[in-house]
DNA sequence: CCTAGTTACGTACAGCGTACGCAGTGCGCT
DNA sequence: AGCGCACTGCGTACGCTGTACGTAACTAGG
């Protein structure tokens, strides 16, 4: 009898191929790369199962050959992305290498902003994943502390950047689904907002809109959070 | 002429009721209230525009009288459950009053799990999200800081929280989805994992597992992180 | 060689957000 | 007072989604 449909069964567990059969037309990576471009160039919401299929150039259901679920789409996915994570020798500085490897996910995010959005610990354990997990812990080496605070920390720090970033792009990741301009949005928000401040009913907020902070350097805001946790975690 | 659909406007800028024609039959918060109520008991995705309809009782194009879009219902409801954040008078120890709030977010979050999938910076100004920042640089009064590094640590432990939490529920909101049991799932991922892991390929992530961390408290782990971010700001 | 298991894919179904049209209602203006 | 218009209520319909299922072609193991 044919395996056919979900099962209970991680889709790393399951054979790309297991020699019965015509040859498989495409590979894992293939699939992965094409749900990748979609996201990239349309958005998380432009990758249904009937435009990967199309993209790959194949009918709709042959993809569930492949992907029992879409919810296996999307781990493919993480992985994918995962995988442009390269490990490098570590310096010997964990903070600097934590900062390093900080930076690194942060523009990874920016060369596809759908990340964010589907960033989860249930695609923590993919094999690309894992790598990174593992580089990170290496990277760590030279602190003197449990591998359970060691993993606490670099926890928190990707929480703290996948929230940084997403905060980044969330409105630009969901402009395309907005029947009007991202101008429109923001203008719209912004003429709320200017209101209830005027109202009196928010004197600190009010306050805060009136302070003067000067040019604001997103990056620099990243670098701050990032070194605030460090410090939290490891005071110099 | 009427306005019909979607338009470049807040939703807290259109006003409820106009003046002209029959009075409607139900407010914002009743269908915030409906919404919040599907979503505590059957998960986000099971907030449709059909379901919401029905749970009031009225046909579901109705529903658009009131929420000219889907993504506006979701503001509806995320203020709703911001108001269940009642402000209090803060202590003098803005260190305590700030865990305080922390936890009363998490224990909200705990009452509503899907609020950490729609927790996004567009929904921070509705009334009640307003309200709560407000009370939150109120507990901050004491900092002598500016408000641009106030806000930054209000956003920073909200994120925190938000990640805390989500990685607490994330797997039992999306089991809902599953074809299988939220056992089958671990049991799957934790096979899964147990076997990459004797590969012997990522060491560290081994060590990890060996070391024996005891019991884990999962009130006290959330503590320590919220301490390491106030620390990381404001140093003892 | 045979046959079981796999690939490929068309059809079909239930559900989604929502555009649009029309009937009925009651406020505001003349 | 009464006309007209803005509003509420709602049924229908369209294009989209994930995916269950049936069928035909193919290929490797016994």
């Amino acid at each position: 009898m044919a395996v056919r449909g979900a099962v209970p069964e991680v889709i790393w567990a399951r054979p790309e191929r297991t020699g019965r059969g015509p040859k498989p037309a495409y590979t894992r990576d293939d699939i992965a790369a094409a749900a990748v471009r979609i996201a990239d160039a349309e958005g998380l919401d432009a990758v249904s199962m009937r435009r990967v299929a199309a993209e790959l150039g194949c009918g709709t259901m042959s993809l569930y050959n492949y992907v029992p679920r879409k919810e296996d789409l999307y781990e493919l996915m993480m992985d994918a992305v995962s995988a442009e994570h390269e490990p490098w020798e570590p310096s010997g500085d964990w903070r600097a290498d934590l900062f390093r490897v900080a930076h690194a996910t942060r523009s990874l995010m920016h060369r596809h902003p759908w990340v964010p959005r589907l960033m989860s610990p249930v695609y923590g354990f993919s094999p690309h994943a894992l790598r990174y997990l593992e580089h990170c812990l290496a990277c760590l080496d030279p602190l003197d502390a449990s591998y359970g605070t060691k993993i606490e920390l670099i926890a928190m720090l990707n929480g703290v950047v996948t929230t940084y970033v997403r905060n980044e792009l969330d409105t630009a990741e969901r402009v395309r689904a907005l029947p009007w301009s991202e101008d429109e949005e923001n203008a719209m928000r912004i003429a709320y907002l200017g209101g209830q401040i005027a109202s009196g009913a928010y004197p600190r907020m009010a306050a805060a809109f009136r302070e003067d902070p000067g040019p604001i350097d997103l990056e620099a805001v990243f670098q701050r959070a990032l070194e605030r946790v460090v410090d939290g975690f490891a005071p110099r």
